[in-house]
DNA sequence: ACAGCCATGTAAGTCGTTACATGATTGC
DNA sequence: GCAATCATGTAACGACTTACATGGCTGT
């Protein structure tokens, strides 16, 4: 349900196109809920048929149509209730650290790539979000510059602050998830040094892992407490 | 396609039923990857259909069947191959964080209560990823002692220091988000000392703000700074 | 003429959520 | 006899992904 209210607090700036959409989108919410525009496009009619916004059509070459929509009233409230409502946390669902909980089934060699990848992914990460931050901080995009323009002056500063706040969080996030990711290379390679003779894990260790597997299928040897 | 290298994980330590394995798989993996039980009965019968995994269908009362399933030679490959693989980052999407970013629309008190519900989340969850990984780091869950008989001793340290160094990072990660949710409180009430009067948002200075757009309408009135 | 961006979709398939449904065994 | 827990599903729906498809406008 998060799309339909980000796309509404978009068009709660201003009257835009489903084009004009997916480019601000991507610009502001997708940071935090991305979403491809074969979505988009399906989630403003349904927004249409529930009466949260309105389309006006308008010509565009000979046969083509563009259609520009605006928020209702409807859809405004909508927008607030959401933004008042507490909802239930998400389900837990990272599939990096599922596979980093099964790393020994690789090598200490893919382990370290696994962390590395993620370090320079988050290292990335936490750049463009301090970048964001600062853009947001200066009231720098066109627009977040609209949405001064359309919103009453005693909130600009909540405005401007909260959603600072929002990606100065991710920032750091982001540099604790590379921070994590450096200790795991450390623990990689301390695991490492403790087995030097071989690149070691189960493509190596794997025949021994199926037997031992196999001995399932004779309980009388691998019974236990 | 994490689900199925969850549930492959899980099947490599010894084989299992469905609940069986829903229940060991509620214990670890849906920590970081969460699935109902109406998930992961669909997806047994896919693995199998796959031959990633056997079925051994057992009596049980009258005319009940237990399916008793085992990871197969194909099934290991598979699950090996996942862990060796660098998956392209997750698209970010993070509810919270996006209803953060409009919380001016609405009061004050709402986004104090919305932080707030995130510190309190977030600190259980800290205490409940650092338990589970002195759990693990203590070798103490019955999934974890079925693990270390079943693969080859060289690989101990490593099976125990990846699981424990995720939920340890899953506390952090935790930590962090509580920090960020305080710091968010301490943000609504600076910018409320700075607005003393009322419990201000869009609720009170809505019609500003409805007005605001709606003079959209007539640029002439509405041309400002 | 062609590239590049503007602009708007559809379609097929997978994944995930929520609710419903059924019956067996175990211990009190 | 009843509750809890064991045990296994289906069904409907909505969210998301990936790929395909089409055509317009703008500048070189």
């Amino acid at each position: 349900m998060s799309l339909r209210h980000a796309l509404l607090a978009i068009l709660a700036v201003e009257p835009m196109t489903g084009y004009e959409l997916t480019k601000q989108f991507d610009r502001s919410a997708a940071n935090v809920w991305h979403a491809p525009h074969s979505q988009i496009y399906p989630e403003l009619r349904k927004l249409e048929t529930a009466g949260l916004v309105t389309a006006e059509s308008v010509a565009r070459g000979d046969h083509g149509i563009k259609r520009t929509y605006s928020i209702t009233e409807a859809g405004l409230d909508v927008l607030v209730g959401w933004v008042e409502e507490l909802d239930p946390p998400a389900p837990d669902r990272d599939a990096f650290q599922l596979k980093a909980t099964y790393l020994e089934y690789g090598s200490f060699a893919n382990a370290r790539r696994q962390f590395e990848a993620h370090l320079d992914y988050h290292e990335e990460l936490r750049r463009r979000w301090e970048v964001h931050a600062q853009v947001l901080e200066q009231r720098a995009t066109a627009l977040m510059q609209r949405r001064l323009e359309v919103m009453p002056p005693e909130l600009h500063d909540a405005l401007v602050a909260y959603k600072v706040h929002v990606y100065r969080g991710l920032a750091e996030r982001a540099r604790h998830e590379a921070r994590w990711a450096r200790r795991g290379i450390a623990l990689v390679e301390a695991l490492g040094a403790a087995l030097p003779a071989e690149d070691s894990g189960l493509r190596e260790h794997g025949e021994g892992l199926r037997e031992h597997a196999e001995l399932d299928d004779h309980p009388e040897l691998s019974e236990r407490s």
